[in-house]
DNA sequence: CTGAAAGCGCTTACAG
DNA sequence: CTGAAAGCGCTTACAG
């Protein structure tokens, strides 16, 4: 059978092409029952706009991208829902890509996506600013947890709650912390990093920094050596892969969460509420965050004047963390 | 700056647009020197063809679409990484959709990818055969982890490797075993569940069943009590999740693996490494799954004759399984 | 190997 | 509110 366009179901109507455009495009511009008519033959014979031939004629592609540096790391799953979810409520798709954890790759496949959406959602990216500015060049972009010069972006801010979980490890008695950093080029490792030292600073608590490490179970598991040998009881890990890990190297070496060590993650991603016991961590409200981001993209993609966005993780604790140990170990 | 088309880098060079559309579409039909001209004056300008114009003339788009039941199950960011990387390295994009664990939404889901793509890769369905077949309708199309009368498909075989872990688990002593069923729309649980079954009978081995369960951390818990109460110590989980659910349960029930009771999940996401102890469980080939399904998918959408594929998951023995207890509980 | 021209299926400024 | 027509930027059958 011929293939159904906006013309036969003209012809079939007695109406012209642009009326049936409109019903489409531009339902408010067609007589109310000239448009009923028109949708109720395109529903018959299951029409729907070529997206090719309207993406033609409108610059409009229909398509944001969606960049994650880590598919496979837990926080991005639930981001790239919540980011599919706000498209499609716009009728726009999502093209993903991930960039496997490959910071370098960055730009290229940036670059590849800009030709082909009409927005671009850059999730946590490693890339230098400069690159990931080059790329972007003219096209309507938003940043997720990192703020770079010129770009709007929406950032989860973890101060608050890092504090927080600081304090309520002091409150147990630990008076020597420990912070497992992230990855060296990642932003929100840098600021993590930084509200944990601060918080050190104010309270003359002591501070042991480790790492930079990758954001990997691996990377936890192999810094539980040097974290019981320097006799800190209170960590404060990146995130919960991390914390994840740290845990199960511990373990290794006989020490456990909470009774011998106290151990706090970041994000609250699924495998903190799996884990036995469940983390105590940093509840980002990763939702909002996707949400949001959609949010900005469609208002810069609009041409309207955006502000940056911020949301805030909250303490959230389980049972990895508790009172210090009586005694010393070592 | 004015956009740059075919027609301004034709002008600029002083050739005809049909032919720096070739350049780019069919080099081969190309002399080398124009053809190398023509890039080199593309690569300055940063041109690239318009997708949507492009789209148009050829009636492909370039794009495929990937269909996941839960982006949140850790079973499929990886899956959909492979996806991903195939597609990237034949230049095509991929259209995520995440059904949000919602088997009814997935036809409708389908209907929308179905416009805007060259082909779909359906990962795991739950809605119904018939209602799947008919939305898919025309549209080249490779389903994943279930087989669907009439559509191709590649799925993961896990009997073999779960007859193997049975035998493990009576090779250390454990007399009765039990099954944690999975989701009673799942295909793969369906055919987990065979394999076990037909094993039990083989050799004569007591199987409770539990179940069917949603394959989620938390349904996995709550069948802790009633597993207690079985009298098993050998557990079959319908899958990763499920089994650090149980895991989990049994020990706020003061039982643990290994001692306690054996536990076996299936699939090996992340979370079965990251557990302590890590789990023993069937290791999937997820990313020869994503692979050869846009492999075939490629094959259909060219017009070609295709199989369907079949890939093996095997056993991966880890921490949470070894001898049976002594004496029984209760 | 190259060019002129038609066509892909929409949208939209313009005229009515 | 509706229609005729031009145009979006490619591809490709056809002719040379």
């Amino acid at each position: 059978m011929a293939r159904v366009t906006i013309y036969s179901i003209a012809r079939e109507l007695g109406v012209s092409a642009s009326t049936v455009s409109r019903a489409f495009s531009r339902p408010d511009l067609v007589r109310s029952d000239v448009r009923e008519r028109i949708m109720a033959e395109a529903d018959r014979l299951g029409y729907a706009p070529n997206r090719a031939a309207r993406g033609l004629a409108t610059g409009r592609t229909g398509l944001i991208g969606l960049l994650v540096p880590d598919i496979t790391n837990p926080f991005f799953p639930p981001l790239v829902r919540a980011v599919e979810q706000a498209a499609g409520a716009r009728d726009v798709g999502v093209l993903l890509v991930d960039a496997e954890a490959n910071g370098r790759a960055e730009p290229r496949l940036v670059r590849q996506l800009a030709a082909q959406v009409d927005g671009l959602v850059v999730a946590s990216p490693r890339a230098s600013s400069a690159a990931l500015k080059d790329v972007v060049g003219g096209l309507p972009a938003v940043v997720v947890n990192r703020t770079i010069q010129g770009l709007p972006g929406v950032v989860c801010d973890n101060t608050g709650a890092l504090r927080a979980a600081a304090d309520h490890l002091r409150e147990h008695g630990h008076t020597k912390l420990a912070l497992l950093r992230g990855p060296a080029d990642s932003w929100a490792a840098g600021r993590r990093a930084q509200a944990v030292r601060r918080w050190a600073d104010e309270h003359e608590v002591e501070l042991v920094e480790l790492g930079p490490f990758e954001a990997q179970f691996e990377d936890g598991r192999a810094a539980a050596r040097v974290l019981v040998d320097s006799g800190a009881t209170g960590i404060l890990a990146f995130d919960d892969l991390m914390a994840c890990g740290v845990l199960s190297g511990l373990a290794e070496l006989g020490v456990h969460a909470p009774v011998d060590v106290s151990v706090v993650g970041c994000d609250d991603v699924l495998l903190a509420r799996t884990m036995t016991p469940a983390l105590t961590t940093v509840t980002a409200p990763i939702d909002e965050l996707g949400r949001r981001a959609v949010e900005l993209l469609e208002q810069v993609v609009a041409g309207e004047a955006v502000r940056s966005a911020r949301v805030e993780g909250v303490l959230t604790v389980r049972g990895t963390t508790g009172p210090a140990p009586r005694r010393r170990r070592g």
